[in-house]
DNA sequence: GATGAATGAGATTTCATTCAT
DNA sequence: GATGAATGAAATCTCATTCAT
């Protein structure tokens, strides 16, 4: 009975929060009402109450549920690859492509509430924190290798790096959220011509360019 | 009698969407009562009511103010600088500089209440798409003339690469908003770094690299 | 589990519109309070708001349910009634007749308040009109059946005297809403004399007395 | 200064009662705000303070306003006319006369909003029994010098008698308030006839009709 | 386990009234 | 006297949550 009883309640926890997830990102988390969530789910109030103890819990879930699962996989695909440059177009493929599809915009919509939840409510916000450190620590670790190659400069901050990368990978979904049309294939273009030299073709950098 | 009127109701305008900022950057939009913009604004509510119809509006107000104000200026000045390079790391310091300093931090917070509000938000969402528009114009200009000159790639597209400006603005705008502390030396360092072909250090692309 | 349902609705609907009736005759539509109703109707707002959708709706449920019921049964009544005489005095007794009883004085302030509202509301008055027209159809049939007959002067307008009637009525309730004491008896002789002739003792009409 | 004073005083509280009176047959008394009226005076808040204590004054103001002028001067004129039935028309003339021209639907509507007030509030339930008693006393001299002469019915209660008047002019105002194209010849005519024995043509009352 | 009617605290908004200018 | 900005109590309505069935 506890078997069955488990499988039970993990399924209809999803089934809330897939529902959640497709309110959260129609009308954000607070303008959605537990209604909402109850019709869309097909389920009695009563009934997602037994489930999650409160609204709270739900956002707090659905903010979980919203982030990269663990992608070691990723990464451990990425250090099969030899050559630095191979390497971080594969990276960057592995991540744009996941934009792609159906479910797509409605995760990216429902990211962009769950940024907004995590700038207002501590709890979201240590979560959302402690996720997006273990993903930068996965990418460190591929940009000071690739420094320690000499084919990223050295004398940039690897984490400011990393950051940097976040930031054109969420800076895009921000754009897809608001403009869920926008095609992907020449910003892709562009990500991987700045990470890897393929941008610039003006004069070369003087040898202490960049060392601020 | 007119003008003191147009001071004195642009004033308390003011002084309530200034409020109004601060609240929404701790709390967000809907969580935000009237009675906290009331008390942090110092009014009473019937005063508020004289100079908004509603939140709705108020929302709205401060959707519209939370965005860049025109920067021709900026770009005007951008124009000024002959060299290329040194042209974009003007751009990208007076871009940065502006995350520089108190209310930045209440700004950053409150975009990103912005941004979930344009998700969902049909009028916010067009306002905000108008003004991304009409920033992204002016420097998209300044990226097909660097091309032109030979100094950015031009088998990349230019809209996508404007698009990666954006990115790298407000991916760390976001990352500030839920850690104030994050210093930008080394962020903007590599910023200009990736737009002028300082970053990668590797082999020259090849050719018809980045011709998808 | 529909039928336990329907009919629980509509219980809990008539003790709203019964409080509501309560309130309204005692305070007027505009100055009762949705907290007047929900404290009559022995409800919590948020109950009363399953029923009805706004305190319109209930102002508006509330007007149509102060307009008598359809009265064909009346009308039948008066019809199997073979003179003239009897059958108005039969009509003016179950009219009367109605204005008796605990419920009265509260239908008939309500419905001083109706007729208010129909002044200044639209869709009240719309109701208001289309229901008194339809009362006013099957009165207007017995006067002309008796002006056939004879016994009715054929060169008043039917329409007009339907609206004498009307007027006999309805004033006498507006009297009796101001001033719940007062008797019925003498009155409802004088409307009797009135339209059968037995008020005016004086000399009889010339000829052509009541063609203006 | 008194003198000026007293006038000045006199002319704005009617221009107000006059704003109010058509703000109230408008939108009745409760809807209506003490802005809409300022509007319509064209007088500020304050100005209008400075002439009524509150909303209720000018309600009250209103209602007493509402109520036709003493009379004494119809009553005085139907008593130089020597024969009843005249007299009698005479009296139904110089009522209904008034109930038309441009002024009469305002006075109509405002006056069903004030049978309203009368119901729930007590002051004006006061003042509209005392001016209701003090013209009833005048028609009913006339009712009970014309039961005297023998021209109506001494089996009938006079008070009574003067109820059905008030009715049919009231009946037929409130009638107007609700649809102010109506037309009033047919319906005078009709009431002429009521009271003056022209209405039946058919077998005369028995001896004791009309004696309950 | 599931239901959905009921609760009631709390949100937005209005408006009669005041008072400094 | 006149103005109209400001006040704040109170109204309407919503919605997260509970609990009897």
């Amino acid at each position: 009975m506890p078997k069955v009883s488990a499988v039970h309640i993990a399924t209809r926890k999803q089934q809330i929060i897939d529902a959640s997830f497709r309110c959260f990102a129609r009308k954000g988390f607070h303008p959605t009402t537990m209604h909402d969530i109850c019709t869309d789910a097909g389920l009695s109030a009563g009934a997602v109450y037994r489930y999650f103890a409160s609204k709270q819990e739900i956002i707090a879930s659905a903010c979980e549920a919203s982030q990269e699962p663990p992608n070691s996989e990723l990464l451990a695909n990425a250090q099969k690859t030899p050559e630095t440059k191979e390497r971080l177009h594969g990276l960057i493929d592995a991540f744009f492509t996941r934009l792609e599809g159906l479910g797509a915009t409605i995760l990216n919509r429902a990211l962009v509430q769950v940024w907004a939840e995590a700038v207002i409510n501590d709890n979201v916000r240590g979560v959302f924190k402690e996720r997006q450190a273990k993903m930068a620590d996965g990418i460190k670790e591929i940009v000071t290798e690739s420094q320690r190659r000499g084919d990223l400069r050295t004398t940039l901050d690897p984490n400011a790096i990393v950051q940097a990368m976040f930031a054109l990978y969420d800076g895009f979904r921000l754009q897809k959220a608001i403009d869920s049309d926008l095609p992907s294939e020449a910003y892709v273009e562009v990500v991987k011509a700045l990470l890897t030299g393929a941008l610039w073709t003006g004069s070369p950098p003087s040898p202490t360019s960049g060392e601020a």
